[in-house]
Order: C-alpha cells, then sequence, then structure tokens
RNA sequence: GCCCGUGUGGCGGAAUGGUAGACGCUACAGACUUAAAAUCUGUUGUCCUUUCGGGCGUGGGGGUUCGAGUCCCUCCACGGGCACCA
C-alpha cells in the first residue's frame, strides 16, 4: 500500500528535541577533546545573564553553532565553550529594586538562560562552563591584576574621571557618550579621584598597527579602533612666553607656522590656571568654562569661545609675537593642551579668529584664495619654505624646528588608558592593600581569591564595600600593620578581556593559564558577536592578550583571527497618537487597509524596523518560538534569507515557512523510509545504471553539496538553506521513483541529512537514526561532491545580437564556435533579429555566450 | 564636517564582466476535501501583444566594453561610526 505524503502525521518536534538534547548531554557528545586532528575554537561573545534570553541572543549563537557543527562534521576536534559575563550593575539595581543578592540574583538568572539556551540544542561543551562572578575564575583575575602590577602596566594615579551621578559610578571614556552615561544616560559629571589604570596606551602603536594582519576582521571595525586609537604624526613646538613659561604646542601641520597669528591653550591647562589666579577677570572666565564642565560643553560644541590672556610668545621664526588666548575648543587630554592657530588653514582657528577679531594670513596658494582653504597647494609667505609642497615644506620645517632645538618630531594618540576602578560591589576586588607605612601594596598570591563579603546592604548610595563594616580592614601583608583594603572593584570588562584564554583550560584545572592548553586551543578561529564590541570589548580584549604575553603567561598576541559582526533581528514598530508604543497585538488592519489601535480604533503609525527591544514593544520571546514552532524551526528562520552580517527582519509569516519546511523534510524522511530507504541500502552509486531523472538527481545532489559547503564556508547560511531547500525540491519532484532507486536515495538522504544537520540538528539526528545511521554527531565526515558529476553534458547557451539576449540553444558545454554559430542562426527569432543586416562581429566565449554585432 | 557601509520585484534577498530576480515570504490559481485547514502542483518585475515575440527595468546621470547589478567618474538617498583630536 502507498503512504499518501499529505497524510504523514506532523513532525513531533517537542518529543524529538528534548530527546535528542538529553542524549547529547548524557553523552556529552561536545566534550572538547584533543584526538589530534586539526583544533578549531568557535567562540561566541558570552551572555550576560540579564535574565531572560531574547531573539538577538538565539542569533548570535545559532550562528556560532553552526560554525562548530560543521567544523566538528569536517572532522576538526572543535572547542565550543560557553559562559557567563555576571558581573556588572544591573545585578545591584536589581539588589536595590527587589532586595535580592546581586550573588543569587545572578546565578538564578545564569540558571533560567542556561535551560533557554539547552532548549536550543546548541553544541557546546557545558564542562567549561563558568561564570565571571565564580570565586576561581574572579581569583585567577586578580593574580592577573598582580601580574600585570608587576609588569609596570597597572598604576594608580589621581585623575578626573567621568562621574555617572545616577550610578554614582566612574565610568571608562568608552561608556561616555555624547557626555551622557552609556547605562543610565545621565549627563556625566567631572570628579577627581584615585583611580587605577592600564597601560593600554603603552600598545598604541602594536594594536594600531597590528589591525592591518587581520585579515578575518571585518573592514568597519578595524576603522572603528583606528579612529579610537587616533594616531596622530607632527611635532611640538616650543614658543617662550613673555612671563618666563614655556608653551609646548602639538601641530600636524607644522608648516603652517608662518600662518600662526595667536596661541590657544586649554582651560585646564598650566598656564591658565596661572593666569587665573592672579586675574579675577580671567579666572571667572575659566571657571565659567569649567563649571559647565562636560555636559555644557558637549551641547554647546559649536559655540566658540575665549579670553586674551595678556601674554604673548615669540614666534620661534619672525620677528613677531603672538597673544596668547584661553580657548574652550583647546582640549587638556589631546596633545599638549595647546596650539598655535593658523586661522587661514584651519576650520576652528578661523572660527575663533573671526569672532575675536584675529589676523588671518594665508600661507598656503589657493585656486581663489578662499580662506580657510584645507587642501593643497604651494607655500608662500614662508621664508624658507616659500614655494615647497605642503609635504615638503611639512619635512623641512620639522628638520628647522629639530635642527634649533624649538621641539621634535612626535606622534600623540587618542587612546587614553584604561581606568579600571569603579566604586561597585557586583564586581571583582581589587587585590591591594593600603598600609600608612608601606603605601599601596600587592596581595600575597597565596591570599588569593580575595573573595567578596556576602553580607552587604544596598543603599543606593556610594560603594556598598567601602561601606561594610570590616571588609575593608586587614593587615598589610609587609609589615603587618592595621591596613585598609581597596574597596574599588575592577571595571567587568577586564572579565571579559581573558575569558577566551579560561576556556582553552577549562574549569577543573587550577592552573591558570596553562601555557600548552592555551596554545594548543589558541587563536579564537572564529569569533562572533554584536558590531557593538566594535571597540571597548575587542580592543581590551587585543590589549590584555599583548600584555598578558609580555608578562610571559601566554604566547598569543592577538586573541582573534576571525570576526564576524551578525547583524541585529528587527521588526516593525508602532506608535499611537499619543507617541506611546504598542505592541502588534494592540494593532490591527481596518478594512481601509489602515493600522490602527484596536482599542481606540484610531489611526497608529508603523515604524521603521528597530531593533527588537522591550521599550518598543516589538519583541518576541524565544521561549515561545520553541514552544509552538520547535528549536530547529527558529534556528532555520533566524539565518535564513537574510545574510548572517546583516540586520534581521523578523517575521511571523517568514518563521511559518521555516516551519513548514522542517515539515516537508520530515514528511520526505518519512515516505522514504517507508520506500525501503536504509543505512543498509547504501552502496557506491554507478553512475551509468541510473536512468535519465536519476542521473539528473544525482548531478544536482552533487552541485548541493558543494554550494551548500561553499556557503557554510563562508558564513553564508541563508544561501547554504537556499541550496539545500532547491534540493529538498529536486527529490520532491522525483519522489515517485524512490522504491525502485533504493541505494541511491539512500545515499542522498544520508548527505541530505548532514549538510542540514549543522542547522537543525534535532530533526536530523531523528532522521539519521531512523534510517538507522550511527552517530551523526562524532562522524566526522563531510560529504564529498564530485566536479564531475556537477559539469554537464548541456548547457542553455545565451545567444545576444547586440548584447541583447534573442534566444537560447541547447549545446554541448565545449560545443565550438562554428558549431553554436551554425545552430544559432538556425533559431527563427535570432535570424528575424539579425534581418538583412551584416554581422560585423562575432562574439564567442566557449560554454558561456555567443554575441553578434551587427 | 570626516571615515566606513548599503541601495536589485509588493517584501527578505540570489547572481567568478556573459540568460537579472536563485531560494523564501506574500498574493493568486489548480488538485485533494462535503467544506475548511494542512498538503501537493503551478503562476507571480513591469508595460505592449490573442499568440510568436518585443519595449522598459538593479537609486539618478555619464563613461569603459561586443556585453555592466558587477569596473571607472559623478551626484543623490539611507544606515553606522567618529567628531572642537591641533
Amino acid at each position: 500500500m502507498s503512504l499518501d505524503i499529505s497524510e504523514i502525521a506532523p513532525y513531533n518536534f517537542s518529543v524529538v528535541e528534548s530527546k535528542w538534547q538529553k542524549f547529547w548531554l548524557d553523552n556529552r557528545s561536545f566534550k572538547t577533546e584533543d584526538r589530534g586532528n586539526k583544533k578549531y575554537y568557535v567562540l561566541e561573545m558570552f551572555m550576560y545573564p540579564s535574565g531572560k534570553v531574547h531573539i538577538g541572543h538565539v542569533r548570535n549563537y545559532t550562528i556560532g553553532d553552526i560554525v562548530a557543527r560543521y567544523k566538528r562534521a569536517c572532522g576538526f576536534d572543535v572547542l565550543h565553550p560557553v559562559g557567563w559575563d555576571a558581573f556588572g550593575l544591573p545585578a545591584e539595581n536589581a539588589a536595590l529594586k527587589q532586595k535580592s543578592h546581586p550573588k543569587d540574583w545572578t546565578y538564578k538568572n545564569i540558571a533560567t538562560m542556561k535551560s533557554q539556551i539547552r532548549g536550543l540544542g546548541f553544541s557546546y561543551d557545558w564542562e567549561r562552563e563558568f561564570a565571571t562572578c565564580d570565586e576561581d575564575y574572579y581569583g585567577f583575575q586578580q593574580k592577573i591584576f598582580l601580574a600585570l602590577y608587576k609588569k609596570g602596566l597597572v598604576y594608580r594615579k589621581k585623575s578626573e574621571v567621568n562621574w555617572d551621578p545616577v550610578d554614582n559610578c566612574v565610568l571608562a571614556n568608552e561608556q561616555v557618550i555624547d557626555g551622557k552615561g552609556w547605562r543610565s544616560g545621565a549627563l556625566v559629571e567631572k570628579k577627581m579621584l584615585s583611580q587605577w589604570f592600564f597601560k593600554i596606551t603603552d600598545y598604541a602603536d602594536e594594536l594600531l598597527e597590528e589591525l592591518d594582519n587581520l585579515k578575518g576582521w571585518p573592514e568597519n571595525v578595524k576603522t572603528m579602533q583606528r579612529n579610537w586609537i587616533g594616531r596622530s604624526e607632527g611635532c611640538s613646538i616650543n614658543f617662550s612666553c613673555d612671563n618666563g613659561d614655556q608653551i609646548t604646542v602639538f601641530s600636524t601641520r607644522p608648516e603652517t607656522l608662518f600662518g600662526a597669528t595667536y596661541l590657544a591653550v586649554s582651560p585646564d591647562h598650566p598656564l591658565a590656571q596661572k593666569v587665573a589666579e592672579s586675574n579675577e577677570t580671567i579666572r571667572n572666565f575659566v571657571s565659567e568654562l569649567k563649571k559647565g564642565s562636560v555636559s555644557q560643553q558637549t551641547l554647546d560644541k559649536q559655540e566658540k569661545q575665549g579670553i586674551d590672556t595678556g601674554l604673548t610668545v615669540k614666534h620661534p621664526f619672525l620677528d613677531k609675537r603672538l597673544p596668547v588666548y584661553i580657548a574652550n575648543f583647546v582640549l587638556m587630554n589631546y596633545g599638549t593642551g595647546a596650539i598655535f592657530a593658523t586661522p587661514a588653514h584651519d576650520e576652528r582657528d578661523y572660527d575663533f579668529a573671526v569672532k575675536y577679531g584675529l589676523p588671518i594670513i594665508p600661507v598656503i596658494k589657493s585656486k581663489n584664495n578662499e580662506v580657510p582653504y584645507f587642501g593643497d597647494g604651494i607655500l608662500f609667505n614662508s621664508e624658507f619654505l616659500d614655494g615647497l609642497s605642503v609635504v615638503d615644506a611639512r619635512k623641512k620645517i620639522i628638520e628647522e624646528i629639530a635642527g634649533r632645538g624649538l621641539g621634535k618630531k612626535e606622534i600623540f594618540f587618542k587612546l587614553r588608558d584604561w581606568g579600571v576602578s569603579r566604586q561597585r560591589y557586583w564586581g571583582c576586588p581589587i587585590p591591594i592593600v593600603y598600609c600608612p607605612k608601606c603605601g599601596a601594596v600587592p596581595l600575597k598570591e597565596e591570599d588569593l581569591p580575595l573573595k567578596l563579603p556576602s553580607d552587604v546592604s544596598f543603599s543606593g548610595v556610594g560603594n556598598p564595600l567601602d561601606q561594610h563594616p570590616h571588609w575593608k580592614h586587614t593587615k598589610c601583608p609587609i609589615c603587618g600593620s592595621d591596613a585598609r583594603r581597596e574597596t574599588d572593584t575592577l571595571d567587568t570588562f577586564v572579565d571579559s578581556s581573558w575569558y577566551f584564554l579560561r576556556f582553552c583550560v577549562g574549569r577543573e584545572s587550577d592552573d591558570l593559564l596553562s601555557k600548552d592548553s592555551i596554545k594548543h586551543w589558541m587563536t579564537v578561529d572564529q569569533y562572533i558577536g554584536g558590531v557593538e564590541h566594535a571597540i571597548l570589548h575587542l580592543l581590551y580584549a587585543r590589549f590584555f592578550s599583548k600584555a598578558l604575553a609580555d608578562c610571559g603567561l601566554t604566547d598569543v598576541r592577538e586573541p582573534f583571527t576571525n570576526l564576524f559582526t551578525q547583524g541585529m533581528v528587527c521588526s516593525v514598530t508602532y506608535k499611537n497618537e499619543q507617541g506611546e508604543w504598542l505592541f502588534p497585538s494592540e494593532v490591527q488592519k481596518n478594512e481601509k487597509g489602515e493600522f490602527v489601535e484596536i482599542s481606540t480604533g484610531k489611526k497608529v503609525t508603523v515604524g521603521r524596523l528597530e531593533k527588537m527591544s522591550k521599550s518598543k514593544k516589538n519583541v518576541v520571546d524565544p521561549d515561545v518560538i520553541v514552544k509552538t514552532y520547535g528549536a530547529d524551526a527558529l534556528r532555520l528562520f533566524v539565518v535564513s534569507d537574510t545574510p548572517a552580517d546583516r540586520d534581521f527582519p523578523w517575521s511571523d509569516e517568514g518563521l511559518d515557512g521555516s516551519w513548514r519546511f522542517i515539515n516537508r523534510v520530515w514528511r520526505m524522511f518519512v515516505y522514504l523510509k517507508d520506500k525501503g530507504i536504509s543505512s543498509d541500502a547504501v552502496q557506491e552509486i554507478r553512475f551509468d545504471s541510473l536512468n535519465s531523472d536519476m542521473q539528473k538527481l544525482f548531478k544536482e545532489f552533487h552541485r548541493a553539496v558543494r554550494d551548500v559547503t561553499i556557503s557554510y564556508e563562508s558564513q553564508a547560511m541563508n544561501k547554504a538553506i537556499a541550496y539545500i531547500r532547491e534540493f529538498v525540491n529536486c527529490i520532491y519532484a522525483v519522489l515517485d521513483q524512490a522504491e525502485s532507486n533504493v541505494s541511491l536515495f539512500s545515499v542522498i538522504v544520508r548527505d541530505l541529512i548532514k549538510i542540514l544537520a549543522p542547522i537543525a540538528p534535532h530533526i536530523c539526528e531523528e532522521a539519521w537514526s531512523m534510517f538507522g545511521f550511527k552517530n551523526l554527531v562524532s562522524e566526522s565526515e563531510w560529504p564529498k561532491f564530485c566536479e564531475e558529476y556537477i559539469a554537464v553534458t548541456t548547457i542553455n547557451l545565451p545567444i545576444q545580437i547586440n548584447g541583447k539576449l534573442r534566444g537560447t540553444i541547447d549545446v554541448s558545454p565545449d560545443a565550438s564556435e562554428d558549431e553554436v554559430i551554425q545552430k544559432a542562426l538556425e533559431v527563427s527569432n535570432v535570424r528575424k533579429s539579425i534581418g538583412d543586416k551584416p554581422v560585423r562581429k562575432k562574439i564567442f566565449v566557449k560554454g558561456k555566450i555567443i554575441n553578434f554585432v551587427v
């Protein structure tokens, strides 16, 4: 009796998926092992345990899992770990709000999210899992801190910090966005505090130069890092001031020196301070500029303000004196905090000169004598530079300046040292003690880990560690006197700067950074995460790798060979007339096809696709999706259609389509099983013995394997899926011949399962075992394809006339020019098209095209 | 302002300088069904044409080429990053 494909029961994903998830766990299927094969380290940026997994996580981890499963199937020894970036502010905020302990809140969230992650069937080695708030992890981190300290890469200084008045916390430069705190959004204030710093600036050059060698990184990420490091080459120049001081300025365009008409220093410059002391007007002006501080400055950044100090400096090459201004557009934390201004060739200098009536002297010839002019040209008004090009003039003046001891060639970076102190409880304690006699003293290694006290209270103000009744009181490790612990904790970006190294070592090892393990597993062959970490995390992690290598702890200077930045999951947004966001369920289409709010019937504005977020009410809950459609359908969907590095437009219909495909495949498997397809029937296929339909199918099969393989290799999951779907359609077209071609179908089904398995592992495991195959996961032979079968015997060759398609002919791919021309001219449409016009030229590309030029 | 990136049907997107629109979504039709759903099978850029076929079409304009979505110049739009960095 023949089985009707439409009557096959729907695929029971919930039973199948939990069955195989349990199987993988029980059998430790994805345990990392060094079997002597080539290694492959796949890592997705680890998760912050915020509470629940969101759809963006699902996409990120699905991409990683596809890579991991694909590489495993190709025979690599794969390291694919999972962990938790578990320290950080939200745990403390929750503590305040819900009276929970940060630790309980964090581990509870981890447990929740872990079960969600497991429900998606990701092939992680759970035995290497850890959270950065685990005592042994941050204990190791403290050891690293001490190693860096010993190496001179950590120091403490009093410095102006970015203070977030809402979170009561110091922020790194990187965490200040538009003058606002990255989390709270509050206007950031300036405050002087003693802070710990990592000397990332020691590595500015290496961090910049190595970017050129990171061939596997997206160009935009490298550009962002280059900009952030911000190297500029120029020249320092000393000016003598009439109060006896030397003012050193930095310029990248020293060749414009003869056009200098004034000097400007930052309000924070020592000279400005000095002048302010003796002059009330200036004092008031400077304090006015500083009062506004970051907030005002950023808001009014276009408005240039300044004041004449009354001082003058001598021009180093001319017999004239230049006035010295204090100006708000000069920043103390870049260069030397002072500039010489050439209004004719710099926009800011120009604006300022116009506002304060200062002279403007051009020194580079422009076409229409335009001012300000920033282009190339020939120098004039410039003594010994006259007649030189900008480039030559720059060289020459630097020589002159250096030769006369007035200054030197210099390089400045925008990159600042990394301030890592945070006045927070839920972070890694800094292993330092302050002794009244010995000063700042590092803890001894045997006293690590320095654990966080668990009995803390959260008032919401200040640092809970500092307010703890006794935790900070201790003895000096050197002299034994009463001493005080550092109560600041480390920035959580420290935690994420080396976690990928710890994964190589494994949780059971007491060895901090086992050099052998790291040597074996590093570098990360494929790192996957959001582009939002292009600067902060990725730069810090690169710095850490270099610093740890210099401390002799590892041998790896660049951690991530290939970086993939996946796009965001987006969805439509709806807003009512009041501008409030609405859930899709609150909106419907009316008879006119307009979107209206169901409760009020009023019109709704449909926004463009935006990143899914709770606040915009356009989120979908992965749990709900997994429950209704299954993990495979969800995994398939989030990498379908859209290339993985682009933003993904969520649609319920699309998800439905993926679910339908999973079922379509399932029905096909069940049908084929019924027709006797099984592992026992697998045998070598003799192409010649196949009928023409089957020969065609066999060719399509080889083509599919090739195209899917190529797509996986280039992380083009969307294409891999398209080719798989195409091939499934091919099978469906000849399904009725399965019974008489059992061997062929058995081979095809075996390999189809393999190429689909990285994306939809559960259904593939089920089918694999249903057909009687053994061990899909450990079976590490990727299907092979043979170009010989892909090569076609006839092709549909296009005929063009003057480059326009006028017909096609079926010929062998290596048909000769004569043959093709003869056949082409037999096509009536071609003859008609040529008419009685003489053929002037024939372009023939074998196997590709014939083009008649008439 | 500067630096990246992107622009192809109603939609997501394919396409080593060689038949633009693979694959999917939507929509429509047929088969099955008492019916619906599901499923299977088609059609689906646009305009003209009964058919054969043809015109137009990859953001706009120009160029190179027998031939351009693809290469070059230029302009526009959108997205992202940086932004008083000397």
